[in-house]
DNA sequence: CTGGTATTTCAGTTTTAACAGAAACTACGA
DNA sequence: TCGTAGTTTCTGTTAAAACTGAAATACCAG
């Protein structure tokens, strides 16, 4: 890790530690902070030797990069390794892992709150108030679900102009 | 555990794991689980034995929700005991946990990453491609804190409308 | 004060996740 | 089809987090 600057270190450490606030492995955040900053695309070889983790660990770690799709394999001519380089454009890096959780965690969690309403239909069912409040979960997240979707098509210019658009907000929809 | 119903254990099951996807231990989420459907607030030991986790186990998960915001204590009249009980409000509840990671997290972020930009701004600094990539990432911070500051300012009303304008949004943002 | 009840803190243990190193596998050129 | 460079998988170890039970503390009523 002495072989980055001070600055780098920063970065890649606090990087990592706030993977694991969101539930990414600390080492995971690092190697793909370290691709964030880099340059060039880098091999397993020097990435081991850049954030002195093993190997295998480093390998791991970039296959889960490659499934968050954050992180692609880039050949070079006259060299058989693969070589890794990460999203650039934050706004499409954020894109991609919220598209990617929401597939995983919140898509599933919908349907598990479909299923836990639809027994507590059921004849005799003895929980009401868990039905009531897990149908009300279960429309946040669908209405929130629903309008991601809308966001997620537009283009990345697109939702920039919508996130600047700011205070306008306040006007159309302050009043409740 | 046995004591709940098969879909509350679903419910709660379910919620720990999420949790843990999202850096939240899990036996507070499954805490926060029984609470939120829970019609009535539960005090420790109820929590204890819904659960079979251990009563200072549960004395810290009850703090920790506090410390989000999202749990609160209620006193009932001729009961020493602190009783507790979990927002019931989705909207409400998530809007409480964002404005907590925000300035947990990401404020601190935005924070370093100044820093650290301002240290490769210096003189004789090497570190050229990092500064450039860390202000990017500083922008898209900043830009993103800002609209959220604004969303967090409207009343629930206002941003389930918000949310719910939907496919108005590609006809004002999807041209680029 | 004193005794009883409720809650928190703390030290030690258990469990889980992360990791390193070795072995296995793969692809490719000679 | 052998040798080599590169990558992944697997197994045992280490480190970190979660958890428990006991002890300490707080709170209140008499």
């Amino acid at each position: 890790m002495s072989k980055l600057t001070p600055v780098q270190q920063k970065f890649i450490l606090h990087w990592g530690e706030m993977g694991l606030k969101w539930g990414i492995n600390r080492t995971v955040a690092q190697i793909h902070a370290l691709l964030f900053i880099s340059p060039k695309p880098l091999n397993a070889e020097q990435i081991c030797d850049l954030l002195d983790v093993a190997r295998s660990n480093v390998s791991t770690s970039l296959r889960e990069l490659q499934n968050w799709k954050i992180v692609k394999v880039v050949h070079t001519m006259g060299d058989r390794r693969d070589h890794f380089e990460s999203m650039k454009d934050a706004w499409e890096m954020f894109r991609v892992v919220l598209d990617e959780r929401k597939m995983r965690e919140i898509d599933p969690t919908v349907a598990m709150l479909r299923d836990c309403v639809a027994e507590t239909e059921k004849p005799g069912a003895k929980d009401e108030y868990t039905r009531e409040r897990l149908a009300s979960l279960r429309d946040f997240f669908v209405t929130m679900s629903g309008w991601y979707d809308q966001v997620d098509q537009l283009p990345t210019s697109g939702i920039i102009k919508f996130v600047k658009m700011g205070d306008k907000l306040r006007k159309l929809f302050g009043g409740g």
